[in-house]
DNA sequence: CGTACCGTTGAGGTGAGTCAAAGTAAGTGG
DNA sequence: CCACTTACTTTGACTCACCTCAACGGTACG
């Protein structure tokens, strides 16, 4: 969001104006941020700490679909859309939010064509290829599911010169297993075979990457044949 | 995109000279309007036929995500995020496009707030809940995937007042397979068993729905106990 | 009247869901 | 600091919906 300010050109009296109408809040582990239905009133943008996106069906069913990282926003979708929230927003480790009023970002947005150039970026690659494939998943086996969501991670994580990596889970392995649309039991044996494989090696939340690209091959070849299900 | 333009309230001379950017052509079935992966240069709107958006996976694995309608925009999403195409455009039936190119489009965005205000909209709703139930779906079995889809396709169509309805499905059975993230053998057996419980008689590409009531409450009535997968 | 392609049906295998129970970590109160 | 509760994680046994492979019937089109 304060990338989206910046680069901008704005005024600095509207940054100040818009400055005066953000409301800050703590939430703590497992509060939510806004919930599934509720109407949109405003932008999300998270200051510190780790939010999951998840979304019920009919069936209550529930699908998470983003991990919200430190400086990302949240929302926006119903705030455009003017529908309700088609997803709730739910802290996984203690964090703040800033929120910005509905009124002032749309103003804001009208006024400045830049400004709103980078709306139209963020919600246009919104739930890309990205997430696509570790989401849509089902053909492809949960093992191979966790380790793009690995991967996925680890970019906006470290990962040393020798080709090695760690990542912090923010996550319980029920946030995981909802990310993959798998059981957590399901998750916990793929863990247990990238134990075994010696790929990725788990210790509570701390996962242990001995070589990255290794793991990249592994997504790889575990392609079964040649898959063909639309148009040729 | 004409009703977008219609509601912007826009000058007679802007409208003009968008139309001279437009450029039409037909496409007949099978035919790609745009490729995953190539350059997004512009907008396409379908003037009439349909389309088919799907995505391919790293593993050529191949997932349809939303059939176009007369009069629906799609491209808008690699445009706007400066992206290549991340999906294949796909004529299901022979079928007439508009093409905006890009140029024309943003710098009627950067000018109209309102008409800028209205693809915001657009953008957002994309992919939303519509369309999760029936894509995510994998612990939904194909037979009620199937239903999904036959009440959105519903909703475009007709509908006569014994609350029974009749399709004319654009697609092959390969691409409701696409649609539904399953196999074609898979449609064909959940065809079968709609049609013998009377729910939906397919013949070819046309659909006969006795009681539409009735298919709402098979989806309903399928429930698998109570489903949790993410923080309570 | 072939040649394709599409659609359907059958048989067999399997990944992952379900259920149930044991093991482990985390947080609480005395 | 230790019992105790609570929630999370892992394991095993079982089941099933769907995928795979393969064969056959149907329809369109040259």
């Amino acid at each position: 969001m304060r990338e989206h300010i910046r680069s901008s050109n704005m005024p600095p009296t509207d940054v100040q104006a818009l400055d005066k109408t953000i409301v800050v809040r703590g939430f703590s582990r497992g509060e939510k941020i806004f919930a599934q239905g509720a109407v949109a009133s405003g932008l999300y943008c998270l200051r510190s700490g780790h939010a999951l996106l998840w979304h019920a069906d009919a069936f209550n069913y529930k699908t998470a679909f983003r991990v919200v990282e430190p400086g990302e926003m949240m929302g926006y979708r119903s705030l455009f859309g003017e529908d309700p929230h088609v997803a709730t927003a739910q802290a996984l480790t203690a964090c703040d939010v800033c929120y910005y009023p509905k009124e002032a970002v749309l103003e804001l947005i009208d006024q400045h064509p830049k400004f709103a150039r980078r709306f139209f970026r963020t919600l246009a690659r919104d739930r890309g290829p990205k997430d696509a494939l570790v989401l849509r998943g089902q053909h492809i086996p949960v093992r191979v599911r966790l380790v793009n969501l690995l991967l996925l991670m680890l970019s906006s994580d470290m990962c040393d010169r020798n080709g090695a990596g760690v990542i912090q889970l923010p996550m319980l392995r029920r946030d995981i297993a909802a990310l993959l649309a798998a059981r957590p039991e399901s998750v916990a044996r793929a863990i247990k075979e990238l134990g075994e494989d010696g790929l990725a090696v788990f210790t509570g939340r701390t996962v242990a990457i001995p070589d990255v690209d290794a793991l990249y091959q592994h997504c790889n070849q575990e392609q079964p044949a040649e898959a063909q299900t639309a148009v040729p």
